[in-house]
DNA sequence: TCTGGGGTCCTTAATCTA
DNA sequence: TCTGTAGATTAAGGACCC
């Protein structure tokens, strides 16, 4: 028989910048420290709150939350827009500093991280100490604090963080893994957001517990068959602890909300250049060259679509992106309404040496597929009926 | 309450292809 | 040659996350 070995288990720790934004600010504008900031749309604008300082949160505010609704809890909260520059490089500041604890740091956001401290524990010292040190180095190199979960997966990790915010550390054993996620509402899993936590309500299951008395069968009927395995593992405490340390994105987009909603076709596409333009710069800046251009519509009252086609040909020019997106816009079979909001996007990344493709390509096999519709055409006309193999052709290049 | 922006992943339906 | 079909691919929308 052969002998059982069981993967030894990891160290992953969840670093977590404290309200991110807000914090920034206060870091920067020491008159605002002790003050509920609230950073996101301006009162009497369409938006939401992006992030909010603790002294915020104490009127219930959150981020997501509509900026009116925070306005109306707090009208004398300081509201501040976004300076994504100054977040950007604060985030930069708080990576390097990880990245001098281990090189096996993923990026989980602007403001997250997941490290593999895996045997660091020989040389640094128990978790407990390891994730001081964590939280010591950020706040002393910028001034930031963060809130640091440390366990055997990146779930646990995570829930850890979440757990003794602000400032704060959570260590989990393996052996305690069990009872640190009994307690918890199901809402805290991955993946249960609104809809799925509407559906637990419903039959009556409030905790991580209470989940793990359901069958399989029943959760398959409930979720589907992703979601209910996803929960599943989750209740179990069983999650991946892979860190990936260079996660490449899977598309590029640009989206635009009106103050007001708008009907007039020549602004709306003024801004889709705009916004393609945009696009593109980024997709050329990182080397990227995408077919699958994307059209995103809301319209009043909410009512969203999304319209996308496939090129012929990887591209990163404006001039492509905006053509193609402007006739999915014009013929997508879309409702007479006003817009709210109009965006643009592309993925679908062609092969590293074909994203270096030049700029003109796209429309360069426009014109060789114009030649050869015009020779399907000639085709046609001679012999009253297109060939069955050149006809598919057509038929899929038009998309009729 | 009245809902941003930029993403990822999943499900389902439609379409294409062998 | 035509047609039905199964699997693959594409498109659209939904849910979720920060």
């Amino acid at each position: 028989m052969q002998p059982t070995t069981t993967k030894p288990h990891r160290l992953i720790a969840h670093v977590d910048l404290d309200a991110f934004f807000a914090s920034c600010e206060q870091r920067d504008h020491p008159e605002l420290r002790g003050q509920p900031v609230i950073v996101g749309a301006m009162p009497g604008n369409r938006g939401v709150v992006a992030a909010c300082s603790y002294e915020a949160r104490v009127f219930g505010i959150h981020s997501a939350m509509p900026i009116a609704e925070a306005y109306r809890r707090c009208p004398d909260g300081i509201f501040l827009r976004p300076d994504m520059t100054k977040y950007l490089q604060a985030s930069r500041e708080v990576f390097e500093i990880l990245d001098g604890i281990t090189p096996r740091v993923e990026k989980a956001s602007i403001d997250e991280a997941y490290l593999d401290l895996s045997g660091l524990e020989k040389i640094a010292g128990r978790p407990e100490v390891i994730g001081q040190d964590i939280r010591r180095r950020i706040v002393e190199g910028t001034g930031l604090t963060a809130s640091v979960g440390i366990g055997p997966n990146k779930l646990i990790a995570k829930l850890g963080s979440e757990a003794n915010k602000p400032d704060g550390l959570t260590v989990t054993a393996p052996e305690d893994v069990l009872n640190f996620l009994a307690p918890m509402p199901v809402g805290n899993l991955r993946g249960v957001g609104r809809q799925t936590q509407k559906i637990f309500d419903r039959m009556g299951i409030r905790t991580v517990a209470e989940l793990r008395t359901l069958s399989m069968e029943t959760l398959i009927d409930h979720l589907g068959t992703k979601a209910a395995e996803s929960c599943h593992r989750q209740a179990l405490g069983h999650a991946s602890d892979e860190i990936v340390t260079d996660r490449s994105r899977k598309s590029i987009s640009k989206e635009n909300t009106f103050a007001t909603d708008i009907r007039d076709h020549g602004r709306l596409h003024d801004v889709l250049r705009e916004l393609a333009i945009e696009v593109a710069r980024t997709a050329r800046r990182e080397g990227l060259a995408g077919t699958v251009v994307t059209l995103k519509i809301r319209f009043e009252g909410f009512e969203t679509y999304t319209r996308q086609t496939t090129l012929p040909a990887p591209t990163h020019d404006e001039r492509v992106l905006l053509t193609t997106a402007w006739s999915l816009f014009t013929k997508g079979n879309l409702p007479d309404k006003a817009v709210r909001l109009i965006g643009v996007g592309i993925s679908g990344w062609a092969e590293p040496e074909l994203a270096q493709a030049d700029m003109f390509a796209p429309v360069k096999q426009q014109a060789q597929n114009e030649k050869i519709l015009q020779a399907i055409d000639t085709v046609t006309e001679k012999f009253g009926k297109p060939m069955l193999g050149i006809g598919i052709s057509k038929k899929n290049r038009t998309g009729e």
